[in-house]
DNA sequence: TATAGTTGTATTAGCGATAATACAACTGAA
DNA sequence: TTCAGTTGTATTATCGCTAATACAACTATA
């Protein structure tokens, strides 16, 4: 043991060949015949070969690498997305690179010089901030394909996501055909430009001919159901008691649950409450949670193969384009 | 925009100094005056360079990059763990690939083959089967330092982890005070050669001077709530049905809970519950889970710590040590 | 003032691969 | 037969950076 790695040059000695034509057997070329290559390759193994991607990188000026830039690896939303982003890019060969911007925006830009320094051939970004982008088009412009896993309207990039503004609409639509007509609405997103949310919940408070004070509106600072549990107090508080409340992630809702538990609100009777993301405990919770499915396996296989299709060349990708997928509303115990 | 990247040649063009220079400049070496750096830093803003670490890799035999192999990144504990791993990664001005192994040492031995062609300069692994390490031992021989972040005893490696025999033990015997005589655990460690916490288990029903059936032992294949909701049928359906059931996840735990709740079997009353990693979720299930801290910081911040004094040739790093944390049981209203 | 050390910078040689080109030895069609 | 085309392999030149060495111009010391 301990010897140190093998090159090709060790293996074009050891067999005779140049170092080029081992190259091109281990990359399997068409103009090498079937024993010559049997040969180099066999080489290759009894000498515990391994490519140096390094050099191989620096000489075809390729990394196969993708940067993800996230806002919250702990989010199990997206942790679930980078799981299946992973697995999708390996498929294709690719590694993937992780960064999380813990919604900073300085954070989120030391990430992406870091990637571009690394080379990466790509990168997937959830924005800290969508109304602070410039720095990631830049990216994008200088020649590395950005996609976006977030809607930013006219930013130019290539986009697929959810359609949050959707999402929301349909779980206040849902709300509202319930009778509910006061609302209270815990949105982490908003201070960071997400405003798709907001705009859903108020399209479905309009349709039905309330004004827009039927909605109040709460900014937790992140997504922890602590953070939930304490704003209820203030929500509870309120003139306009609500009977329902949004919440926009299924943390925060849990948060939500655990108040009304404590409180001796409750649920759905007194409080109807309806989370966003449907993760895994959603269905766990007591009573178990009414939700809006955000489809995360769905929009990172998809944003990959965009991303796949951009890198290739393919027709197929036509330029930038936003890519909005449908939620699907999850009717559970709190509604 | 869309201009191809500048090189240090293009700086050592612009400023008139050989590209060593300017190297040696960006790299802020001592033997340059201030003055000169200054004017290097300021030309290399100027054309907005970015160094090119594949490059820099190559010549230096460095990457400053480090592979996390795990099981499973969706697992809450993994995740928390993987965030702290590259928060303090990064403060070391290292980067971390990541890759996830599903339990499968084929997975895993791909992973550590792709991190060995990315040249990482070392590995934290969580091993997928504790009794197959051979090929990750054999990573260390070849001069690529590893950390394993579970306890493989006499594996020659380098390990920081919890001491799952201890947490175990702490939480039998917590059920033993209690007064329970007839234990179930649910396991989905011990197929992957996991026996510490089945042996800490034993330990404390022993200690009470109980015969190794008073407990009985289920695996579930995973660690979803599902998986624990599911076993739950055979573990009431047991001819000695237990009082107490220890599961080795929260998220297992979560699904014993549903169960329990589904088919009115009162918790803690009637069944006690302990549940082992202490996640965000834990105190909010119903009743709040009681639950064994599995302290992912610590543990890794302690591993990242090993790691980079072995990296950077510390003396205080005297060959592999085994670094076991003591879990703290967290008492809530399962028991 | 001779000698040695320091300071600021340049030159040269890789790192381990890929890409482009070259070319000898065949093969096949005109 | 001849010339073009194929086949199998070698040569050479990068890729963008770092490391080792070189060296002229100073500065300090004896």
């Amino acid at each position: 043991m301990g010897r140190s790695k093998a090159t090709l040059k060790d293996i074009a000695e050891a067999t005779g060949f140049s170092a080029n034509t081992v190259s091109l057997a281990l990359r399997g070329s068409a103009r090498l015949p079937e024993k010559t290559r049997q040969l180099i390759l066999k080489e290759a193994e009894r000498l515990n070969y391994s490519p140096n991607r390094i050099a191989s990188s620096l000489a075809s000026s390729a990394t196969r690498t993708i940067g993800l830039v996230m806002t919250d690896i702990l989010n199990p939303t997206l942790t679930l997305a980078a799981h299946t982003i992973e697995r999708e890019l390996a498929k294709a060969g690719y590694a993937v690179m992780f960064a999380a911007s813990d919604a900073n925006v300085d954070n989120e830009q030391r990430a992406i010089q870091q990637f571009r320094s690394y080379q990466v051939d790509g990168m997937l970004v959830y924005p800290a901030d969508r109304t602070n982008i410039a720095h990631i088009q830049r990216v994008d412009d200088s020649g590395t394909p950005v996609l976006l896993l977030v809607n930013v309207p006219d930013s130019g990039l290539d986009i697929v996501t959810i359609d949050d503004e959707e999402g929301a609409y349909r779980a206040f639509r849902h709300l509202c055909h319930a009778g509910h007509r006061q609302f209270a609405m815990l949105d982490g997103g908003r201070a960071l430009g997400n405003l798709d949310k907001l705009n859903g919940a108020l399209r479905a408070v309009r349709e039905l001919g309330l004004s827009d004070s039927a909605l109040a509106v709460y900014e937790p600072k992140g997504h922890a159901p602590t953070l939930g549990y304490q704003m209820m107090t203030d929500v509870m508080q309120a003139p306009d008691r609500p009977t329902a409340v949004f919440a926009s992630t299924d943390s925060l809702a849990i948060g939500v649950l655990h108040w009304c538990r404590e409180h001796g609100v409750s649920v759905p009777n007194e409080l109807a409450v309806v989370g966003y993301d449907n993760t895994e405990g959603a269905p766990y919770s007591v009573p178990p949670l009414s939700t809006v499915n955000y489809a995360a396996d769905e929009i990172s296989r998809i944003g990959v193969e965009r991303m796949l299709q951009r890198l290739g060349g393919s027709a197929d990708w036509q330029g930038p384009q936003t890519r909005l997928i449908n939620p699907e509303l999850v009717i559970r115990g709190t509604t």
